[in-house]
Formats: C-alpha cells, structure tokens, sequence
DNA sequence: TCGCATCGTTCGGATTCCGAAACCCAGGAG
DNA sequence: CTCCTGGGTTTCGGAATCCGAACGATGCGA
C-alpha cells in the first residue's frame, strides 16, 4: 500500500500477496495527499508540486483523507493541523497505528508556534513541517527533500523496459521503437506495471487492485478498453498484438519481442 | 436465516484450506461467512458473491455465525457492526484470539462514521471495510481482493516439471520437449495438476473436482475429451501417449519421461 | 465558462472453448 | 465367438470470453 517495508523478494509466487503488488510505486514520480480545507491552499499546493512532476490529490475532511490513505498507494501526506473533523494528529496517528501505512512520509501544514513542539517530537512521527503561511519554495523543497529522504530505501525502477518498450516514470516519457509515445496518466500506469512484470500473466481484477487502487470500483472490462487503447498506441499492428496479449480466461500480460533489425 | 444449503461436511484441515488442489489461476472458489441480520442485506450479498464463484453462508446471530466459524473452514467473513447478540467488534475480537481463525480474513460491513477507526488498522484488525449501502460491485471487489492478498500465501508451486514437460503458472506458459505448447485454460489446469503429482493415478471424478472445481456438474467423459486433446498437444504419437497414460478402471496419470537425447 | 482529453460503460458481433452425445474400438469373461 | 465394459474419437451446439465502436460523464486547463 506503500512505497516502503519488507523488500520484495526476488521470485514472486503469485502476483499476490508479496508486496510486490501492493507497493507497487504509482510511475508517477510520486503520489501525495494533501488533508486541508482551505481550498485555496489545496489549489496553491497542487499548482506548484504539479509543476514538480508529483501527482497531488487533495481531501477536504480528514476522514476521507485517512480512507484514501489508507486503500490506495500513496507516497506522502500533507497534513493540516486543524480540519473539520478529524484533526491531524489523530490521522498521523492513525496512520502511524496502520501496518499498511506505518512508514509513510507525513509533512504537517502547521500555523504557528506551540503546535511545533507537537509535530515534530516524536510524540506524532512527523517526518516535516511546512509552517504557515508558507513560501510555494519551500513547500516544494521540503517536500522533495522528504521523498528523497524515504523513497530510495525502496528500489523502485523508474524505469521499465521491455523489447522495444521503453518508459521512464520520472519524466513519464515513452519510447516504442524509438518513437515517443504519449499516454494518459492511467495508459501509463497500466503499461508501467505490465512492462515491469514481463511474460507474467495479470487478471483484470489484480490490474484493477493494482492500477487503479483500492477503492474505484470499475467493471473489469475497464480493462480491456484501456488495453485497446494501448494497443492502438504501441502496438505495429494493433489486430495482431504482440507486446500486450490476451490471454483467454486469464488477463493479459506484455511479452517484450525481441529487437528486431529492420 | 440459518446456514442455508451447502451442508456439506467435508473434513479439511482448518483455516488454511485444503489447499492441494485448489486455485491455480482459477477463479478464486472460497467460502465466504456473512454474519448480518438484514435478511435483505444477506441476499444481496449472496447473489453477488455467487455470481462470482464464491460460497456464501450466512447467519443472523453473532454467536451462531462465530461458532461455525470456529469449527468449519472458512476463507473470509463479513461482519455486520451491529447485530442482535454479540456485535461485530466482539466477533472480530474472538477470531483473533483463537489460534485457528488468527489470519482468517475480516471485512466488515459498517454504517459510515467514526465506526470505521475502530475497525480499520488499530484496535480491531480488521483486513477492510465497506460502508454502508454499498454498491454490489465495490462488495465484490473489496471480498475478492483481500482473497487474493491472503490466500495466495499457501499457493501452488508456481511451476511444475516432469520429464521434458514444464509449466509455469505465472506466465502460463508450457514447454514440452523444448516446445512452446499453447494450452487452454482448462487444458493448463488439469496437466498442472497431473504434473504436479506425476505417477500418481487419478479417477476422472477426482479430477473434475480437483480441477473443474467441486460444485461442476459435468460428466466423468469429459475429462476424456481433454486428455485427449492435451495428447494431441503435448504427445509424440497421440495413439500411444507416454505422458498421459490411461490406468484402465482407475484413470488416468502424468508419467514423466526421462530425457531422451536426440 | 467552454472545450478538450480522458475515462468508464454498454452492446453487438466474432471467436474460442467446453460439454455432451453418439459411435467406434479393444480386451476380457464366459 | 459373443457379450459387455470401459476407453477413445468425433462432432456439434451453446456458453464464455473478448473485441470494437460508440456514447456519455467527468474533470481540467485555457
């Protein structure tokens, strides 16, 4: 559900349960959820750390915020102190409480003053503190600071590669034969994963768990639209797919073809 | 509303399944507990889960639908929060102090609102929740996904090798001789198994149960059509398999050939 | 606010797969 | 030699599954 924890063994049994799947890093260069509800600011946060390649996803109540945490991959939390109802002491702590997210990085959104003392201590487990009103410099920094911080402990490749596949999860850029390739943010997801788990054979429903996350609930043909998709977009002859294969009353898979000299 | 249908007794272990024979890249064929007193709510659940192959059993009273929980196999339980006798939490709380149903799946139905921290993550140990009312299809995706998380745990051995024939169940991919051999989904389950317990002789209704799955209602003659089509596949000379031999009265088994140099 | 891009759903049609039945063949018992 | 039993083979209709296309919804940026 995170970035972080028990490294991935080498041989996975099942796409299941060995983290693998789970953890899988979003390509993006990370996911953050930001708990505020002063739009405006969500608004400012977004435009800035948008501009930094991060996806943000903004909760106005902290409750909501905690449930997104807590069933979808995410790589850091902006907390807001003082929410409607939940406040952000208790959801660190909830997040703190959850195996699933015990190591995720959490940034406090604090006023001022004495609440200080309360982020940082150990007493919460916060991993920063953007004080403010704060500078969109700051914010950016400490935040990619943080993620720096966090997110190598987990040896995500950000890249993935296969045949003639190419995609960079940093730049989000996408190379097919050489050619670059533009895909929607959820193609990339879709095709990140399969990329980086060549041959292997994935039921629409794990995709669904793993690429779209825990709580979008979207019929399992989603699935196959998105892969024609895909298709249409990589593929030299999208009727007779080579990289993404059906595999009937299984899911699909990409099979990376071998170099071919033309 | 008592345990309706399914009385089958079978003698399996405890917690972990039988696990032998079950799921190679079968859907995911589990038994579900539902413990809620909305009649209604009960039916619903029901139909869905069905829908997807899974066994649902439902009870109305906490300590009826605790007791067979604790002494029957059981792969997941739905817990209503709020029940006539013993409410969920209480439930939920025995199931992980009994050193039979630790690990055993809970998912709870839940009424929106500050129940949902009680359940999740600390206190309870809960593996997911849904709220209510809930949308058949999130119901389903939520049961089916904590089933893949955990289940797989005891899965089977990913691939299987007799003599000159492999199969690997993560990419499906099976190799006879050197070959790549393109088999069916079925096809792929019933050689998995054969290969998987080579000499081993297995009757036709063992095998329909084994790898058609225990509620199938198919004749034994059909495992006959698919021997013989995986002989046509995977055979030297078809009219004289090696591999798949036919034990006259008894079945049939996988007999691993030793590797003939050529 | 409008427009564009992305995403999800649905439905008809094509394809593949599977199950059952019918018939054939081989071997053994008497 | 004939009957009888159990396995093998073929065929066919129906079911499951997947694909393609079109449509509608949504959200984001200009």
């Amino acid at each position: 559900m995170l970035p972080m924890e028990h490294e991935s063994a080498e041989v996975v049994p099942f796409p299941g349960r060995s983290g693998d799947a789970e953890r899988y890093n979003a390509p993006v260069a990370a996911r953050i959820v930001i708990i505020e509800d002063e739009k405006d600011i969500v608004e400012l946060v977004r435009y800035n750390l948008r501009k930094e390649g991060l996806e943000v996803l903004g909760f106005g109540r902290g409750r909501e915020g905690l449930d997104y945490i807590r069933r979808n991959p995410v790589d850091l939390v902006l907390l807001d102190v003082l929410l409607p109802d939940l406040d952000g002491f208790e959801i660190c702590r909830a997040v703190r409480a959850d195996d699933r997210t015990r190591s995720l990085p959490v940034v406090f959104l604090t006023a001022k003053g004495a609440e200080i003392d309360r982020v940082v201590g150990l007493e919460i487990g916060a991993d920063d503190y953007v004080v403010k009103p704060f500078s969109p410099r700051e914010l950016v920094a400490r935040v990619k600071a943080v993620l720096r911080r966090k997110l190598p402990a987990e040896a995500v490749r950000e890249v993935a590669e296969g045949g003639e596949v190419r995609l960079d999860a940093s730049t989000r850029e996408v190379t097919v034969r050489g050619k670059l390739v533009d895909l929607s943010a959820l193609e990339f997801r879709l095709l990140h994963y399969l990329v980086s788990h060549p041959r292997r054979i994935f039921s629409r429903d794990r995709l669904l768990d793993v690429v779209w996350g825990r709580d979008r609930f979207v019929t399992p043909r989603t699935v196959d639209v998105h892969i024609r998709r895909l298709r249409a977009k990589i593929e030299v002859d999208p009727d007779n797919p080579l990289y993404l294969q059906t595999v009937r009353g299984s899911g699909y898979r990409f099979l990376p073809q071998p170099d071919a000299a033309d």
